[in-house]
DNA sequence: TCCCAGGTAGATC
DNA sequence: GATCTACATGGG
């Protein structure tokens, strides 16, 4: 990996294991906005970047080569080696194999922990471009204004102050239905400080994830599937195996005979055939599976 | 009109 | 314990 500035465009070579559409497109990321096949408007911690990815360069546009060092290269997860995680998962399972080839180019991204906890409490029953646009109001309503982009305004994700400040019926207006009581109550627990990424560490080292899943699941809204999906892409959990409708279907299809298999006994044997690297396995196969529809 | 979506809580067996 | 159902909203 090699990194250089050039009229305020920080631009990075030879990054290995990486495509920048796959990353953002895989369903782990909701706050991006395409405006070309590897070119987009990444939303982050306040910021709002245009990204593209074009021969192996990844230009990030009006930064700084410190903003890059600091935030976007752990964001994007790509000071780590997924060489060795790859050759791990496929000696572990050949079965893999189509999966890892076709997806290779996915990174788990490091993303803000209250924006996930949010995002995933949205997220329930509902579809990946639904999911998106409410939480793009909800941002456009209580986030604060950052930049525009080629015509386009962005805004940051809210608060903590500004999401407990959202009455229960302040949600049901951003369409969220039934949810509204959940993500209310969600929010109280960040505005108060009472839950926070803090909240994970034990003298600076990351609490055990089944001490972590009791922790999110307290709170009402949150079960297995969300707090998997906050513990993966938010608090570095990488054994984090989330099970969601799509996940059942391609496991269902590819390990159980495409017999209805229950959400515990695919948990059991997730855990047993990937290990810690459940959630880069995970992201594998959701999203090689969810393109080809395996298992519908 | 009916079925489903990156599910979960509460009821029921 | 494991399974069944209601729950808002939008899209196919």
């Amino acid at each position: 990996m090699n990194i250089t500035s050039e009229n305020n465009n920080v631009i990075i070579k030879n990054i290995e294991d990486f495509d920048l559409a796959q990353t953002l497109e895989c369903g782990q990321c909701f706050r991006f906005h395409k405006l070309g096949s590897e070119d987009f408007v990444v939303i982050a911690s306040g910021r709002a970047v245009r990204i593209t990815h074009y021969d192996n360069k990844l230009v990030i546009y009006n930064t700084t080569v410190d903003d890059v060092t600091n935030f976007w290269i752990q964001y994007f997860d790509l000071d780590r080696d997924y060489g060795a995680i790859k050759t791990f998962l496929l000696d572990k399972d050949a079965r893999l194999e189509g999966s890892i080839k076709e997806k290779s180019g996915i990174r788990i991204m490091n993303q803000q922990f209250d924006e996930m906890l949010i995002s995933f409490i949205i997220s329930q029953n509902k579809q990946i471009p639904h999911i998106k646009k409410i939480v793009e109001q909800l941002c456009e309503t209580y986030g604060d204004y950052i930049t525009t982009i080629e015509g386009q305004k962005y805004y940051s994700f809210p608060s903590n102050e500004k999401l407990a400040a959202i009455t229960e019926d302040g949600w049901r207006e951003l369409k969220v239905g039934f949810r509204a009581p959940y993500l209310y109550e969600a929010s109280q627990k960040l505005g108060s400080g009472q839950i926070s990424s803090n909240s994970f560490y034990n003298k600076e080292q990351l609490i055990d994830a089944h001490d972590a899943n009791q922790i999110l699941t307290s709170i009402k809204g949150v079960g297995d599937k969300v707090a998997s999906c906050v513990m993966l892409f938010a608090l570095g959990y990488r054994s984090a195996f989330p099970i969601d409708v799509w996940i059942k279907r391609i496991m269902e299809y590819m390990y159980f005979d495409g017999k209805d298999t229950s959400k515990n006994v695919i948990a059991d044997f997730a855990q047993k055939q990937y290990g810690e690297y459940g959630g880069y396995a995970q992201q594998y196969l959701f999203s090689f599976g969810r393109e080809l529809q395996l298992g519908k």
